[in-house]
RNA sequence: GGGGAGGUAGCUCAGCUGGUUAGAGCACGGGACUCAUAAUCCCUCGGUCGCGGGUUCGAGCCCCGCCCUCCCUACCA
């Protein structure tokens, strides 16, 4: 496991569709986890990407005049990797569907199947709705009214449906029911939370019926390596994607060294793809399978699922703009139980931001390293004899990483937060408890003053390694405030292992109070 | 129709295989303190655990029925 690649995807976002808080979400808790897991000394692997191929950006691209691929490069550039930037993503790789090794890949991955005779080309007829880029069943089309009077349309969305009869290749998905029923038997963990492998065990355990995988009336896809007048049909060549990205079908021993991706990070709408027919063209192609797909819950705004048609969409900038990237990351990963939906609000962030990293974190650091200015002209003193109180925050401390190092293992960021916390409010209740400011008053020549700021001290050095996966601005700056660089090295550098050991930092070190960590925001927008 | 998840203090949520007076955070009210970003610490207030039955010595957790919300039920990133 230690010699081996800690591989988390996220979804490839389809680029014609605005980056908002539902995309950051799920990158912001891939990145977090990935973090944590450098942090512990892993080598890690983060991916994520854009889906660029299909009939729907076809069609923008022209309706906007201009080839496909360069209406691609344009949204990658505009959008999709500034959003990365916005939130403070770290990922290694950055996959794009109409990049060569995908195309290349995805050919490779189909030659497979096809000689393994897990593809055959067979007829497919149905309504197909563009706008929603599927085909539409019998039961959900309806005659249209209105403006679309005359026309065929889905009572899904309402958009227009076209009857569409062609020959497809289709893929045996159908062979593949009681080996996922055996993976998800001997794999427990394959697919979470428990709702969604309930769902998806439910849903196989109806019978598979065979996947038409390619089209042939348009062309803005991978062709099938053996017959030009098909491409992929977009789904499943995005799927392809976390493979062609570690080098399958380009550079396999990359690809060995780092498949099966550890956590594949999904929405749970798409839970299913990921779940069932993922796995099957995994096992048709003779590859392994992820070891995990975890599927989380829906941003709830207002009681609804937020999306960009009920306007309640909201970018991720508009919330970092005011509260900065490291509040944005936090409020995700405290707020919502990860695999739940959770509901979010403008309130509730500006609630959190004040009450837990204004006045409970940033506060914490702010007043210690005063003190340790005021009361030490801001060198670290050498600590005196531990004594009860003490030993109860180092207990404290050693209890939080534990937990929180095994809710990231259990994929449960909010839990680890939690645990995180612990420290926070114990630090603070220590320091109230023993009121060093009373001690330099009344006993200025005894070592508890010391002892009590050091305590404090490694405290807050705890707290940086911490948090430096989900807040990687202000740990750095706690961990630039503390000194602690020359003694102890780079903030990346430190280990989560050896992180409660305590007495890290040296007597002598030079505190400095930092800017405030989260300075208040004295009147929210609006 | 079938299946899944949920309905717990004003708000957001915990409550594992059933066990004494149902918890947390925030908000509200009171007090303490002054090192700090008027921050911190302590205490109080606050719930018929959706509704109605049942099983049990004992149920928020189990069973039955009902109401409400959301999701899945194949090619919706």
């Amino acid at each position: 496991m230690s010699d081996s690649t800690f591989y988390v995807t996220t979804p490839i976002y389809y680029v014609n569709d605005a980056p908002h808080i539902g995309h950051g979400y799920t990158t912001v808790m891939g990145d977090i986890i990935t973090r944590w897991h450098r942090q512990r000394g892993e080598n890690v692997w983060y991916l994520t990407g854009t889906d660029e191929h299909g009939q729907k950006v076809l069609r923008k691209a022209e309706e906007n005049g201009v080839s496909p691929q360069d209406w691609v490069d344009k949204l990658v550039e505009d959008e999709w990797r500034p959003m990365l930037a916005t939130i403070d993503v770290a990922n290694d790789d950055f996959i794009r569907t109409t990049e060569q090794r995908h195309i290349d890949g995805s050919k490779a991955f189909w030659t497979a199947l096809y000689e393994r005779d897990a593809v055959y080309k067979g007829n497919f007829e149905g309504h197909y709705s563009v706008s929603a880029e599927e085909f539409v069943s019998e039961e959900d089309v309806a005659e249209g009214e209105g403006d679309d009077e005359g026309f065929k349309v889905s009572k899904l969305d309402g958009s227009r449906v076209e009857l569409v009869a062609e020959e497809n290749y289709f893929f045996r998905l159908s062979d593949y029911q009681q080996k996922l029923l055996d993976l998800y038997e001997s794999q427990p963990d394959f697919i979470q939370p428990e709702s969604a492998r309930n769902e998806v065990i439910s849903f196989v355990s109806r019978g598979l019926r065979d996947l038409s995988i390619s089209r042939s009336t348009f062309d803005w896809g991978i062709e099938v390596p053996w017959d030009d007048k098909h491409v992929m049909y977009v789904w499943i060549e995005a799927l392809l994607n976390y493979a062609t990205a570690v080098g399958y079908g380009t550079d396999p021993e990359r690809f060995a060294k780092v498949w099966p991706a550890d956590i594949h990070l999904v929405g749970k709408d798409i839970a299913r793809f990921h779940a069932v027919i993922w796995p099957a063209m995994l096992m048709a192609a003779g590859e392994p399978v992820p070891h995990r797909v975890f599927a989380h819950g829906w941003l709830l705004v207002g009681g609804q699922k937020m999306s960009k048609s009920k306007a309640n969409g909201i970018r991720p900038d508009e919330l970092v703009d005011t509260f900065g990237s490291d509040a944005y990351r936090y409020y995700f990963a405290r707020a919502l139980t990860f695999g739940s939906d959770g509901s979010i609000s403008w309130e509730d962030i500006n609630a959190r931001y004040h009450a837990e990293l204004a006045n409970g974190f940033g506060n914490l650091a702010s007043r210690v390293a005063a003190m340790i200015g005021k009361y030490f002209d801001g060198v670290l003193p050498a600590t005196g004899a531990v004594t009860v109180p003490e030993q109860m925050v180092i207990d404290v401390v050693a209890k939080a990483v534990a937990e929180a190092d095994a809710a990231i293992e259990a994929i449960a960021p909010h839990d680890a937060l939690n645990a995180i916390w612990r420290i926070v409010d114990e630090l603070n209740g220590y320091l109230t408890e023993q009121a060093p400011w009373k001690v330099a008053k009344d006993d200025p020549d005894s070592d508890r003053l010391a002892t009590i700021l050091v305590t404090a001290a490694e405290g807050l050095r705890v707290l940086a390694v911490l948090l430096n996966p989900v807040m990687p601005m202000s740990s750095a700056a706690l961990w630039d405030s503390l000194g602690a660089e020359p003694s102890l090295g780079a903030l990346d550098a430190q280990r989560i292992d050896d992180v409660a050991t305590w007495g890290q930092l040296p007597a002598g070190t030079t505190i400095t109070k930092p800017p405030s960590l989260f300075p208040r925001i004295e009147a929210p927008a609006e």
